[in-house]
DNA sequence: GTTGCAATGTTATAACATAACACTATTATT
DNA sequence: AATAATAGTGTTATGTTATAACATTGCAAC
């Protein structure tokens, strides 16, 4: 399965496209918040929280306890920087070019491989369910998991 | 917000109508799945597994351990019988009239009442999407989290 | 320079889920 | 009838994910 692979140079950008995007809205993107912004970006797949831990504590001990890492991610998440795909309890760098929090998500249940997609249409007819329900969406979740073509039998 | 009310009279349709599935596909329907399907039923809200062992344990001190109950769930998951909320790690009893595994959900963050929605259009635009992208499915998760009317500020 | 506030450090524990193996009951096989 | 195979359950222990609670730090506003 094609996925969104990033070089360094590709994260690079992400940074500094977050951290502009955090100055503009007076937003602080300390230290801890961009490294574990990094660590998820360069995992590639869906990195688990105590897995970005333990890449933490191998840049600085000092900072290895969970809250450090919940609160970085609470705050990337939040902001749209990074989302979570509650069904395999992972998070993910958001590859799009617009911060955003709405986003759909192809999981690979074998190789962990996922792809994030965005489709208008989609996200339209969601938001419109919504509120025929007269409901305030505050977050969306939809997580396709199954097979990609190399990993189907 | 309204939602899928269920009296007793609604609890044995549903465990009726689970039974009957059970008996003609050879699924064995045991003492211990009807119950947790029962309390799952009767809570009307999304309900938490160790809620579930909690009522279990009520009935019943001898089965009142955690793979139990989590057996007991994935016995009614993969047939279609119970749902999981993955973003609030609960489980709700499916409300429709044909057993399946494809479902979205609206679920409100102050009362926890959810939504359970079908919607045929939305289903087939995710399916589509899949195929698209050469993928399996094998399960799909749609939760829209936000507020019902009656929680809304 | 002190107050207020957001972020972080730290300890502990809560909440969610499964591994591993023993036991039981039922059915199928000899 | 004895035996084997199998699915379900009982039980102990532990693995995994996430947060509560409170102390400390650092910086900005007054």
């Amino acid at each position: 399965m094609k996925f969104y692979s990033k070089n360094t140079k590709d994260i690079e950008l992400s940074v500094s496209k977050v951290t502009e995007f955090c100055k503009k809205n007076n937003l602080d993107f300390t230290s801890i918040r961009k490294k574990v912004f990094e660590i998820i970006l360069k995992y590639k797949k869906p990195i688990k929280a105590y897995k970005i831990l333990e890449d933490l504590g191998g840049i600085d001990e000092k900072i290895s306890h969970p809250p450090t890492v919940y609160r970085a991610i609470d705050f990337l998440i939040n902001n749209g920087f990074v989302h979570k795909l509650n069904s395999i309890n992972s998070y993910v760098g958001c590859f799009h070019q617009n911060i955003h929090k709405e986003c759909y998500f192809l999981i690979c249940k074998k190789c962990n491989i996922y792809k994030e997609c965005c489709n208008t249409d989609l996200t339209n007819k969601i938001f419109k369910t919504a509120e025929q329900n007269n409901f305030t969406v505050s977050n969306t979740t939809l997580e396709i998991v199954g097979h990609c073509l190399d990993c189907a039998e």
